[in-house]
DNA sequence: AATGAAGTTGACCAGGTTGGTCAATATAAA
DNA sequence: TTTATATTGACCAACCTGGTCAACTTCATT
């Protein structure tokens, strides 16, 4: 990254770095094309070597860009509260939600990252220690005597992560075919709290509910 | 697909045909590259083009083969037996997976064929087709008494559905991970039962257990 | 042994794409 | 006007693409 980039407005670096992960994610970094970039960004290729020294440096500058906004986004946002292990998944998975709306870019390439062995050597690490930390976070605080308990907590516990990861999933599926319909938000959000109460009524115990 | 390929070993068809599949789910029709099959294949550029006409004949009967191989290893053995929603599920997972695990280039094309849009024309709706009447059946001579009656049956079976998505993607990403011990691997049939007994217990009445 | 068909190779082709350069030009600041 | 900064896209050699084909080997038949 050179100092002409730096003195793009934000929204114009947002807008080059997140063409550039969109593609670094779809093809690895190998088969990405710079080509491409410069097409779907709406530069010239020139530019983008005014920008950067090379496709390398490119794709660290937006390793660097998505790991920040990554972490200052969204998990400088969270905060844990003494809450249900239920209602902390449903806030944080709120939140994840609403950045891949906002940026899907972004969080597809720091998923990319996580992944990736070849060119990121310090960035991947990073990652890997942050998405431990924050899992362990996760375990934190939480109020286990919401729990039923005659069943094994670590069990409830992955249960109740894979169903909110089943309908995320689900979700996703749905606005990838359907798009996303503004009009008809109230609905997934009472969906979701529908599940909730579910999941309350089957992992707490009676009197929690 | 020429002469020459039919006369080929079954063994000889499945590796050139499993090696291509790996290629093109990996990277889509176009960005796959037939020079990198070959390579894979241990066979000489003109063989490829000996055995079949095109890059395309090859995609297509890669997908025939595919479809072929998927409906009668997989979809033919199963049977609908009366039983609970949960053995059932168990019963088509532990198939499924052992699928995967013997076949994984063709298990992993077929999905690539479910959602490719321009090479296949009629295999694709085919495919989709077959995936609906598969999940129809899904539900199809259920024992639905064994249900606990204070929760809504399709919230339960869509839970239950996402509990066992969840366990088996824990379960590939740590065979990746780690490789599969086979020493151990009463280990992983043992921890799968323990799900269903505790999904047992959360889903179905108590009388029912 | 001679013939011919089937099997197999990899150098080779034209066409396209790659990451990256750079002379030329436009714009803005001085 | 001069100077510094922005911006373009034609252009480059290197490489990769799907596909061809003359040469060669292997094998069965006569």
């Amino acid at each position: 990254m050179k100092k002409p980039f730096k003195k793009l407005d934000d929204a114009q670096q947002y807008h080059i770095l997140t063409t550039a992960m969109a593609e670094f994610s779809k093809h690895g970094y190998r088969q990405a094309s710079t080509n491409r970039i410069v097409k779907s960004a709406g530069i010239s290729k020139g530019m983008l070597y005014y920008y950067f020294d090379s496709k390398q440096s490119l794709y660290l500058s937006a390793a660097k860009y998505a790991y920040d906004h990554f972490t200052t986004h969204l998990l400088d946002q969270v905060r844990l509260e003494e809450e249900g292990f239920i209602e902390r998944l449903a806030r944080l998975s709120r939140i994840k939600h609403k950045y891949f709306i906002q940026h899907p870019e972004v969080s597809q390439f720091v998923t990319h990252m996580f992944y990736d062995t070849e060119m990121l050597g310090d960035y991947q690490q990073s990652l890997q220690d942050l998405r431990e930390s924050n899992l362990a976070a996760m375990y934190e605080e939480v109020d286990m005597d919401l729990f039923r308990p005659d069943i094994d907590r670590e069990t409830m516990m992955k249960m109740i992560r894979w169903t909110f990861d089943g309908y995320i999933r689900e979700m996703e599926q749905h606005f990838e075919a359907e798009g996303i319909d503004f009009g008809q938000i109230d609905v997934y959000f009472d969906r979701f709290e529908g599940y909730l109460e579910t999941m309350r009524k089957l992992y707490y115990k009676e009197a929690a509910q």
